[in-house]
This record gives structure tokens, C-alpha cells and sequence, in this order.
DNA sequence: CATGAATGAGGATTCATTCAT
DNA sequence: TATGAATGAATCCTCATTCAT
């Protein structure tokens, strides 16, 4: 469920739902929305796996459909694709994380399933969790840049500040538990297990990845939550 | 207190097993294990605030007291000197940890000590948190060549194994706590506050850095792991 | 009055010998005339100050009421577009030239009235000076393009030795001053003001643009021809 | 003897006149030196015949003994490149123009005597002149960046100055004529004979270069000032 | 132990021009 | 007549690494 729209499969939703009527389209020629779409996507691949430095403008363009050349065309410079990259990948993951519907569940019950939405969206998104890492390697120089990130990601917090404020008055939820501070920790644990993925599991000879590591994993994470906001 | 080595004294290991005992050591000149270090404590700082595409021999070599050539032929090849920099990082943070004197305290109480420890530790060495985002960018294939990473962190684990089997021999710490889970949870709190603070202060116009925040913060994570061990 | 038609309106030569009957050319849309006109009267900017590998035809395409494409379609290449930005600017400057009434002025009245308008003319036309300078540059392997270019220059010539007959018959002009010679000095001079103006203002720290170092300069060019020619 | 060190032969003098005792030093290699010198002396030509955004860096590295990454080794940059040569130039004809001994002749004859040194030089760099051009038509925004441009051309001006003052005193120059202007018509008139050829000798079909064209106007140009100057 | 010079392979970016509609 | 999309061939520049001394 939750980041299905991710990686490999992603930009194919449009192509599919929507199909051009025109013949032609098939050809891949000329189709500038696919052409696009096709470089965000192999682009996300690339910055996510490599960083920012890392991953070359060549390579990208080898994956794509198209020709280095488009995609100066369509996004001037590397940082500028980059930073499309970066706002695309939050704007999907708050797009569907807006679809949970939080609101009509008891406040506990709704808090878990924001705690495994989140857990479940980073290990289907690496990508996403990695371009995080990747943007904070560079002290945040570019998602500073987009105009709308922070409205993009008001949301989340509304959700937890609801939950709460229902939590509280229904006598289950603490009433000083900060929402911002609750959104930190369920977003730290969530993170780690992938982001932090490959040293923990060298340092200390597991696999973090296997099934059953990360179920156990994710009932832990709901659990610390769940425990830290009750009364 | 925590990292109180970091910085110029850090590669001393060298220097104290062999010492020259050639008197112009001193001189600053032609001292190997001073050339070493000071090679070394530039990298780090290169190495963690621009990945490891992303830092500069050139650059690491004019912020040295020596020359390009020297960081050859001290450590064969960029890749090589940033495995140098990571195991140091390492070693530092646990040799440090090691010296805590967590057995002397009762079980909560020495959980908090390390939960805190390893708060402030983070906070204080930036520099390790970010090689650690940048080693797993790179998908930990460099601390994989680490010989001895492992042995090294063994005693993290076993810290809290001690403190989780009189824990719960004292009824203060639930049965069911996994000593390896349990330091997971801590590393992802503690390194969340360092390792994403630009894209979160960013995104939601704080600033994680201030004392303030920090010292909340600190608590918050200290309580969460205190909850969640306890009965 | 010199340098009256540059800018907006200066290219209408082809609309006026062959006048679009269309009365939907004023529209200002589907105008070939003007279309052409706009063209190259950015291409004349654009070419003049930054050379002709400096120019860019995106940015000549973006400053103009029309696309890139257009350029192609009317002007074959950048050479020729360039080769048709020269040609017009220096049929403007000798229309105007010939336009002077110098037969019915006396000889060195005439002669000192030519000395200034081709002063002033270059000062008002930079963009023409700087053509040239870009032209020689290129070895004037495009000039020597225009098939038309040494006849349109005649009258040039043709004027001096006028000028120089008369001055001789009345002796007020001595008898060996060459036309060419002549003209080569007045341009030299006129030329130098516009075209080297930046080094050697850079070089001397004075403003060789202001009016008052234009005025005087202009002056002193004017007295330097009349003692040259006198007897 | 005017511009005998300009172009092709040019960077010898060292090489020639105190050759490195170094046998090795043959081999061209590690003689920094004359590596830079080289290269210096190819980009002149590069420059000074196809324009600042004309040249090309490959092409400058093929025609010199060392590689393009030399280039960037030694110069930074492209334009860091273009401004030497700029200076270089400039300071090769102060050099040589110093040491004319103008004072020890009677000033018509001192004056004249510098007009035709400064024809020929012109004369016999091209070089020279041209790359004057090519920095005007960037708005001499190079050479602004040159810290000691104006001192160096300072001793020109003072020439003149003292010129001046003694055909003055001698009773055979105005009282009223400015060094600065003078100096100005000095430069206009021979460099116009060099900056000016390619278009001038199209339009006039005429050949500026031939001997006997340079002769006369050499004598044209140093009689135009000499009129100029007298009372 | 130390250094300045040198380098080949690659890396981001740009340009004039053409294609499909 | 007009246009947005597309492109191959440059073009400037950078990097980790090695050589000669």
C-alpha cells in the first residue's frame, strides 16, 4: 500500500489511466509530459543511490529515453533536476500519507497506523529516506529552495496535533505531549531503519531487512510510540 | 564531556605504542605521526561535510600542513583515508562509551546516563553522525572492509544486556526488552536530532540546534526510552 | 541627425520597395516585413555587443516578437544573419552620408562638416563601430561576402576628392592630400573615440563619453584634418 | 627593432639568451617557466586571432607542448588566461617604448620618432592591436581587472608631456595642446592602419599591408601630427 | 620524508541547428 | 507561416592520481 507509486513503476500512472489517443504517442517522441516524467524518474534512482555528487548527468541520461541534452532542456542544471527530485519525492509521499484518513479512528488506533503508515512508506520508499540523507549532507542548501515545502508538509503535523487533541480529551493521550516533538521521534525511528540500514546491519551482523526483522521492528516502533503518549 | 577528544589530539594511537624517540619530533617538522593526524583530522572534517564524492583532495591537501603527495603516501588513495577517518570515528565514540561506568548505577539509571551520553555525544560530534549518513549512502561498503568494526561495537551491545538482566532481575525493566533492538531505538533517536536537522528545521521553521530545543529534546528521548523498557 | 535611423525603425527597406498589399500586415502578426525587421534589429544588438561567437541565437531568439525557428527560416544560418546585420549597417550610414549637401558648401567648410558627422554618426551608431572592430576580427572574410559593399562605399570617396578638387582650384587645399589618405584619417580618428573607447579609459582613468570630452574631442579631430589638408 | 619579441618568435628570449644548465631541461619537461611562457605565447596568437569566446581552449593545448590540463594548472581559467596575455602585451610594448630616449632629441623630431615607432610596432603586432579590439568589444571588463594597467601606461602620457613642454619652451609646439588628446590621435591613427585593415582594404579595394601603402601612410600619419603640433 | 609539476579520463554544460507537427 | 521538442558535437573545466627530483 503505502508508496506503491515509488521507483521503478512510478511515472508509469499517467501512461497508463490516461492513455494518449494519439497513435503516435507509442513512438515516445515528442511527448514532453513522458519525457519529463521519464528523467524525474531515473534521476530520483540516481541521486538517491549515488547523492548528490555522486550520481553523474551521463549515467542519467543513459537511463532515460531521451539525451543529455533534454535534460538541460528541461531542467537547466544538475542541482535544478536535483532539487525537483527532492520535491517531487516529499509532495508524493504527503500526497499519500493526506489519504489516511486519521480522523475517523480512535486516537490510539489512528496514532499506530500513522506510526506503520510511516514505517511502511520509508522501506517501500528508500529512495526517499536516502535523498533525506542525501539533502542534509548538504545542510539542507536545497530544499530550502522550493517555495511551497513547508505548507507541503503542514499536514502531518495537523494530523498529529488532532490525533492528540482527541487523545487528550478521550483521557487515553498525555496532555503534554508536543506534536511536533511526537512527529520527531516517530519520524526517527521510521528513518533509521532505513537510512542507517547498512552500518547497523555491518556493525552488528543482521539483517535488518529480512521480513521478519522488520515486522518485529515495526511493532517495537508502534509500541515506544504508543507507550510514550499514554498517560 | 562527550567528545572531549575530537579534533586535533585525536591520533595519538600511533605516537604512544612507538614513540619517536627522535627529539626533533618535537620541532613539528618531519613528524610522521603529526603529519598523519593532522591529514587525518582534515579529511574528517572534508569527508563529513561534503560526502565522500563530494570532498577534495585538492582541498584536504591546502587545509593540511603538508602536501597532496603526502595524503598518498600516508594512505594510498582517497577511498583508503576515508576508511581511516570512519574507523577513527568509531573508535573514538566507543572508547569514549566504554569508559561510562554504567554497572555501578541501578538499571534506569544507567540506561538514562547512556541514552543521554549518547545524545550529547552525537550533538558534540557531528562530524561521526554525518560519516555515518555518508557511509550509508554508500551503502556501507567501506565498513564492511573494517576488519575489527565489529569486535569494536560489541561493547555497546553488551552494556545494555548487563543493564536489561538487572533490569529485570530488579522488576524495574520488562522481561521482553531486546538488549539490540533497544540500542537501535536510542542510536535512531539521538541520531535524528544531528543526522536530519537541516531538512526538518527547514521544513518546519525551527531551529533544532538551540539550546532549548536540544535540552527538551534530550529529555523527551531519555523519557521514551524510559517508558518503553519499564513494566 | 546623424544616426537618426538606427534602432526600432531602421529596417524597412524591403517594406517600402515592395509594399505588403495585405492590410492584415498591420496587425503586427503574420508580417514578414516586420518579423524580418525585429530580427535584425536584435541580431544587430546582440551581434555588436558580444561579437559574433559571443551572440547567442537562443538569447537573439528570445529578445525578438518571435522563435528561433523564424531566424532559420529567414536568414539560413548565424553567418548570415550576421552577414545581412553588416550590410544593413553600412548602407544605413552611407545613405545618410550621402545625404549631406557637402558640393554647395565651401571646400574646408565642407570638409570640417564631414569630420564631425562622421564623429558624431560613430558615437551615435556604437552598434556600427563595434561591428566593424567584430568584422575585422574575423579577418573580414564576411564582408567580403557583400556583393554590393565597394560600390556602396563609393560615394564616400567620391565626396573627399570632390572636397580636395575644389580646396586645390581655390587654394585653400594643398595639392598632393590623397582622398583615400584623407578618408582613411578622418575614419581613423572618428573610429577611435567609439571603438577603443573602454581600454583607453580604463588605461588614462578619464570618461572619454561624457560630452565634455566628446566636444573637445571632436573639436581637436576638426582642427587636426583642416591643418593636415591646408596648404 | 619596434615588436621584434611579438608573436611567433616571441617567448625565446629566455630560452635562447640564458639557457637552463640543466642538460634535462632539453626535454621540455618540468621547466615550469618556460611552460607557462608557451603557453602564453600560443594563447596570444589564439586570442588575438579569433577573439576571447572565438578561441578554444583544446585548440590552445594542441598547439602547445604540454596539455590542456596545463592550461588550468597554470591559469585558472580561461579568461585568467586572456587577462595575462592581455598584460603581457601590454607590458611588451611599455617595455620597449621606454626605452626610446625621446629626450635626448629635439621634441619635433622626438615627437615624430614616436609616432612612427608606435606605427610600426602596431605594424609589427598585430597581435597586439587586435587583442585591444577584442577587449573593447567586451567592454574592457578584462582589463579593469589588470591592478597595475594604469601606472604601466603611465610613462607614455609623461613622454608626451615632457615632448610638449619643451617644443613649448623651443617655441615650436602650441602652447595648447593636450598630451592626452595628442596621445589619443597618436593611437587612433596607427592602430586604425592595423585594427582597421581587413574592412578598409574590402571596401577600398586596396592592400593596407603592402610596403609601399605602409610607407606612405607612415609618413602621412607622422605629417598629420606634426602640423598638428606647431604653432 | 617531501614537493611542485604533470596528466588522462571524465564531468557538467552549451551551441547551432533540425525535426515533427 | 509558425512552433516546441529534440540533438550531436563540442566546450570549458575538474578529479584522483603519478612522475621527477
Amino acid at each position: 500500500m503505502a508508496g506503491s507509486d515509488s521507483g521503478r513503476g512510478a511515472q508509469r500512472t499517467r501512461a497508463e489511466t490516461e492513455p494518449s489517443t494519439d497513435p503516435r504517442a507509442k513512438g515516445r517522441k515528442n511527448d514532453p509530459e513522458r519525457t519529463r516524467a521519464n528523467i524525474i524518474e531515473v534521476a530520483t534512482r540516481e541521486f538517491s543511490e549515488k547523492g548528490l555528487s555522486g550520481a553523474r548527468i551521463d549515467e542519467i541520461a543513459e537511463l532515460t529515453h531521451t539525451s543529455k541534452r533534454m535534460i538541460y532542456y528541461y531542467f537547466e542544471s544538475k542541482e535544478a533536476l536535483y532539487r525537483t527530485v527532492l520535491q517531487d519525492c516529499y509532495r508524493r509521499m504527503r500526497t499519500i500519507e493526506s489519504g489516511l484518513d486519521l480522523e475517523s479512528r480512535p486516537p490510539l488506533e489512528a496514532l499506530a497506523h500513522l506510526v506503520r503508515f510511516t514505517f511502511d512508506y520509508q522501506l517501500a520508499h528508500v529512495d526517499f529516506s536516502r535523498l533525506v540523507m542525501v539533502e542534509n549532507i548538504h545542510h539542507g542548501e536545497h530544499i530550502a529552495q522550493l517555495p511551497d515545502i513547508a505548507e507541503m508538509n503542514n499536514p502531518a503535523i495537523n494530523s498529529l496535533r488532532e490525533i492528540c487533541a482527541r487523545g487528550v480529551k478521550e483521557g487515553v493521550i498525555r496532555a503534554n505531549v508536543d506534536p511536533l516533538d511526537l512527529h520527531m521521534s516517530i519520524s526517527a525511528l521510521c528513518f533509521f531503519n532505513v537510512g542507517n540500514r547498512y552500518t547497523f546491519s555491518t556493525i552488528f551482523k543482521i539483517d535488518m531487512a529480512s521480513p521478519a526483522a522488520t515486522a518485529a521492528r515495526r511493532e517495537s516502533v508502534t509500541e515506544m510510540i504508543l507507550r510514550f503518549v499514554q498517560p
